[in-house]
DNA sequence: CCGGATCCCGATTGATACTG
DNA sequence: CAGTATCAATCGGGATCCGG
């Protein structure tokens, strides 16, 4: 019994809706994000903290937009000042294995990738004689 | 003995190196390139096709990146008219299954995502009553 | 004070030519 | 075919303001 999917999406097609979710998933914010939320819970502020230079205004928008995806859950706990809990819902916890290897992939591989860039760099910038 | 990492990055440092790279990486259109090209070779404007809606702009500018961060070569072949195929290399290819796997999710579980969508739209744009 | 909305501005992106 | 150049539109960041 199908439970899940009852068509089949294609995100290289241009005008498939399932391309909106992938361009929510591909993006660096989300990657740290739901990276960050994948250890524990956060509040708005641990949040803004825990991914360095991402402004309130990207964490709010990316926040309300995976919530309303159903990959995060927003609690409001009425208290003076205000605390507000974001939570990874299941499927934002399935999702989020792959935004971490991403992440954990560039930590990993940045030696080699820095190398690649100065070899790139020394070849293009120096076509003289 | 350590071949590869000899410091360990930090994506969640607002000014680690690496940060740039999982910016190009974690990007919907880096996905659907590195998708393509996971399959095969593409010329300029197989690829174009390939991934739709992509602007000649981007996708240029892309290609670019990628070339320089190791991830793709770029084999120029001296016909009339030029003939430019792109190809992974072993480094992309090992990317690329992580954002082949976004890929693939965005398209198996947007049924659940739309669903979760609509919850939420019912749920704020109607405060009323 | 915390969480968040708004406005303004510079940086990116996209659509559309144009070229080798 | 495989790009580059140009310009309009959109997006992201920072500062400011607001409600509890």
């Amino acid at each position: 019994m199908e439970t899940t999917s009852d068509q089949h999406w294609d995100v290289y097609l241009k005008n498939c809706p399932c391309r909106d979710v992938l361009d929510l998933l591909a993006n660096k914010w989300t990657a740290l994000m739901l990276g960050a939320l994948r250890r524990r819970p956060h509040r708005f502020g641990e949040l803004r903290r825990a991914v360095e230079g991402i402004s309130q205004k990207m964490l709010t928008q990316n926040l309300r937009a995976l919530e309303r995806d159903g990959l995060i859950t927003r609690t409001v706990y009425p208290t003076t000042p205000p605390t507000v809990e974001y939570a990874l819902t299941d499927l934002g916890t399935d999702v989020s294995r792959h935004l971490v290897a991403l992440s954990t992939w560039s930590q990993a591989n940045f030696s080699r990738i820095r190398e690649a860039r100065e070899t790139f760099d020394s070849r293009v910038v120096e076509p003289v004689s």
